[in-house]
DNA sequence: TATTGTTATACTCTATAACTATA
DNA sequence: TATAGTTATAGAGTATAACAATA
């Protein structure tokens, strides 16, 4: 098998083991991946309408209603009305959603420190680079049109 | 942000990205991603018995009935009974099938050139080392019983 | 008229349980 | 009894289109 392909596959598994990592993690709550995936926006970028979430998660508006429906029976988030837009509906954590994102991301921070951890700090500095060099490419990849306008959030 | 963070970030975002252009390739065809999965397994294999076919998808029999229903319907598959056991199909891939595993394949590898084509041997050789190491690790996380068991498929 | 969200409808993926046919 | 697959049923995610309420 060709260098490259040795890279791009260790990529798709990596992207299959991550996956079935979070979904283990998940079975011991109530949440499923998107649902979880809304949270972990809704914690990113504060209290949102439905729009701004179905934008940031490119999915159709309808569909935020269904995964908001589902969020909110279980405790997760509550949507109180725009308080100057009496149409609008502003979704937001309750403590429930708060603490369950607080311990996801610790969670995070733990499985990134064990998966680099066979790694010295220069093997994990030229790490970075490689794969940011790969995401650099996927993007022009991925969006040809807008990629010199699209960056990164660092 | 911590490096090890920015480690596991970019495996995120990468994973993300290569999921997006996954999708943009089967938006040519009337394939959807786990349709398309079976075909890989399928042509990883060779013909098999929709049970194998089962276990490899890590899904349920009932699931792989539909899948193989969808594609017999659109001509990538057929499902002759197996010659020495009547009630057992023997699901294969048709003309159709094949060529278009054949295209994926030729897509795949000409994406994992370019994904690493900033990278001179020697990165792509260390990149190769950490993400095995990477790869070792989450084996590790996600079936600590079995890890020292499990080998990739080199 | 444009924006925000919901109702209506439909398709795909997924699972478990019960069943049939075969070995 | 065990294996291979299907029917029945159900829930989740997704989409588009039509609609209502608000601005």
């Amino acid at each position: 098998m060709s260098a490259e392909l040795e890279v791009f596959d260790r990529l798709l598994e990596i992207a299959l083991l991550i996956q079935e990592d979070l979904a283990r993690s998940f079975a011991a709550t109530d949440l499923t991946v998107s649902r979880t995936h809304l949270l972990w926006e809704l914690n990113r970028l504060g209290p949102s309408t439905q729009n701004t979430l179905a934008t940031a998660l490119k999915v159709s508006p309808r569909n935020v209603t269904g995964l908001v429906d589902a969020l909110e029976a279980s405790g997760y988030v509550a949507r109180p009305p725009h308080p100057r837009h009496r149409r609008a509906l502003v979704v937001t954590l309750t403590d429930r959603g708060s603490q369950t994102m607080a311990r996801m991301e610790h969670e995070r921070s733990q499985i990134a420190a064990k998966l680099v951890a066979d790694l010295d700090a220069d093997q994990q500095e030229e790490l970075r680079q490689g794969l940011d060099s790969i995401v650099t490419r996927l993007q022009g990849l991925v969006s040809p049109a807008t990629a010199s306008g699209r960056k990164r959030s660092a």
